[in-house]
DNA sequence: ATGAATTTGAGGTGCGTACCTCATTTCGTG
DNA sequence: CACGAAATGAGGTACGCACCTCAAATTCAT
């Protein structure tokens, strides 16, 4: 059976044939009092009483005023600086969130909001806690930074908050860090995707997966294979998920490691947590494997793209970066203006991404 | 190997500490003309030499001008209105998409754009055409539209872009009506996609897959069976797909024909083309298949949300209907301004969700 | 060189809002 | 009732830009 939504011919109030919004003109007319007061009330100015306040809102509420922000902005004339601090290195991915970033901030400029990019030398917490330190909140409105949760890192983030600066965490969460907000995936929901994908894919047979890692100083390596082992253990009992292999990086150790664990017995599927599609790729082709394991990773690069489109890889777990990015900006630009965000936007999905759903 | 993408430390050029960015009276002093001149050449008005034109971009570059959208927007005071039509009834989709045009409206008010959400009788083109010649072009700076393709249709879209007005598709294309743009996803590509996981979630068993719809006379419905078939024929040959079943909206017709179709032989899967994961999934229970074959059906709505959940569907193909919606006020504005649109940001997903990555 | 056409400059107004100053009114209290 | 304090009004400037008018300068064709 079909539900019939009940008619809805406009989201606006009763007759409204007005060509334009409601001003605080408006406001000050139907409310009986000048603009100087409308306006106290409007920013939350002291000197109103109470009484006066609220025919001020019932004025607003009557008109159905909407403030225009952007002359609002204007007239502030407020520019909103961010900074963002990614990894240099680190993989495709981070390439691809500095990218999205840029288009996302290019667009942002609509908004007066501006960002500055800051790369700092990957791994190394201290140094992005002294640029951290270096931030001055009179020019910074905001900082977003994708990083490994140190205790150096730490409380660089919360001496930071303690300058009034918000901080976002960017896809990699620093839960201890007391951010205001992280902007991305739940790694270990991202690892329970995988994983049921995984099960799936290889059926019902009894099979060994291998799971591959570059590092698993990253927490959300760690969380994903949390998801992944969790899901197969409960719903594919089957399936037999051997001890992560450690790659830190060398296409040479990937290879050999994978040559090792696969010679021996019946490896089904390989999950691979991080980066290192391309390498993959090559050692999947260098053993003649192509076809015969079910691979899945993760983000969404160059990459990996090609490798699914080879077939090499079945399925991809990701996240938006342009999302990511443009979601970083907003809820920045929100912490600033002290205004709440909106949580149903905000809300980053889980991208599954095979050969036949992949984006142009 | 890890690519190491070069460092850059800031999106703007060289040193530039300015804390506001420049306007067009920086441009008019930096070009050496006035600012009359300046705005003519901004705004593409006629009277200026090429010599001149060349100079001002000269030293709009030099400077890195972006102009301000928002107070461009504000001394222009122009506002968009754009009307969006929308079929009364038509499943849960449906009123999914008018809660988030909704509040895709309520956002982009910040961009002076509003929005009339239209709903029409459904399956009613001529009533549709009937408000849509009374569209007033002085009024309305855009239109866009969820509907049946029919001649009726088409001829009124001619007549609307003949008056200027801007029109989109929303949805379910209207490939010869010669609309503006398409939002939405690539009907053939997601009934590949659940195509494809219909035949790994199935495995290598030779199994057959009953395929539903309510009706047959929506574009989309065509194309994505199109797009299942294809896939299947070529890439999971043991799988054996059936004829499309019918249902027309009816609970009870559902039923008979499941109960029929799976009563006889190995039904392995069930594709639902449209809506009604409600009813199959009461079908379901009261024949006590839960878990027993893979279900794929496309669109979340609240129902196949908590299909998913109850383990009653395994795969729902769908496409964002916040993005859908941002989208449309977005090219709606685009074409409006007669602005180049941004196809990489325009670019819908074909999502696939799982109960592990339900949005919240 | 002259007149006409074209190009440019100068200056103004308004969009909707923030924020400021100063005068005036209203209120609460002794 | 008078007093100071609190509340309100009136009016201005600014933000960055669009768009208008009119005069002045420059160019072009003859």
């Amino acid at each position: 059976m079909i539900d019939v939504p009940q008619s809805r011919v406009d989201s606006r109030a009763e007759g409204d044939h007005r060509l334009s919004r409601p001003t605080v003109n408006d406001i000050a007319r139907e409310a009986g009092v000048s603009l100087a007061t409308v306006d106290r009330v409007l920013n939350a100015r002291p000197g109103v009483r109470g009484k006066t306040i609220t025919a001020v809102n019932d004025a607003i509420a009557r008109l159905g005023y909407v403030r225009d922000m952007a002359a609002a902005n204007l007239a502030r004339s407020r520019r909103y600086r961010m900074a963002v601090f990614l990894p240099d290195g680190g993989g495709q991915f981070v390439q691809t969130m500095a990218d999205a970033l840029d288009e996302a901030a290019q667009q942002a400029a609509a908004t007066r909001t501006e960002m500055s990019l800051i790369r700092y030398p990957a791994g190394d917490t201290h140094s992005l806690a002294a640029l951290l330190a270096r931030v001055n909140p009179d020019e910074v409105a905001g900082v977003a930074l994708m990083a490994p949760e140190t205790p150096v890192l730490r409380d660089a983030v919360r001496a930071l908050r303690a300058r009034a600066v918000p901080v976002v965490a960017l896809a990699s969460d620093l839960p201890n860090a007391g951010c205001d907000h992280f902007v991305g995936i739940d790694s270990r929901a991202a690892g329970r995707t995988a994983g049921v994908l995984m099960g799936r894919f290889l059926g019902a047979r009894p099979q060994r997966v291998a799971v591959l890692a570059e590092t698993m100083l990253l927490r959300d390596a760690i969380e994903r294979r949390r998801g992944f082992d969790e899901v197969l253990q409960a719903d594919f009992p089957a399936v037999d998920v051997l001890p992560t292999l450690e790659t830190h990086g060398a296409t040479e150790a990937l290879r050999r490691g994978l040559a090792e664990v696969l010679s021996g017995t019946d490896i089904g599927g390989i999950y691979l947590l991080g980066s290192g599609h391309r390498a993959l790729t090559a050692a999947l082709d260098g053993m003649g494997l192509l076809g015969r394991v079910v691979v899945i990773g993760h983000e969404l690069t160059e990459h990996s793209r090609s490798a699914l489109q080879s077939g090499h890889i079945h399925a991809v777990i990701a996240q938006n970066p342009g999302h990511l990015a443009r979601s970083t900006l907003r809820v920045l630009r929100a912490k600033a203006d002290r205004a709440p965000i909106d949580a149903g936007q905000e809300q980053l999905r889980i991208d599954i991404v095979i050969r036949e759903n992949l984006p142009a």
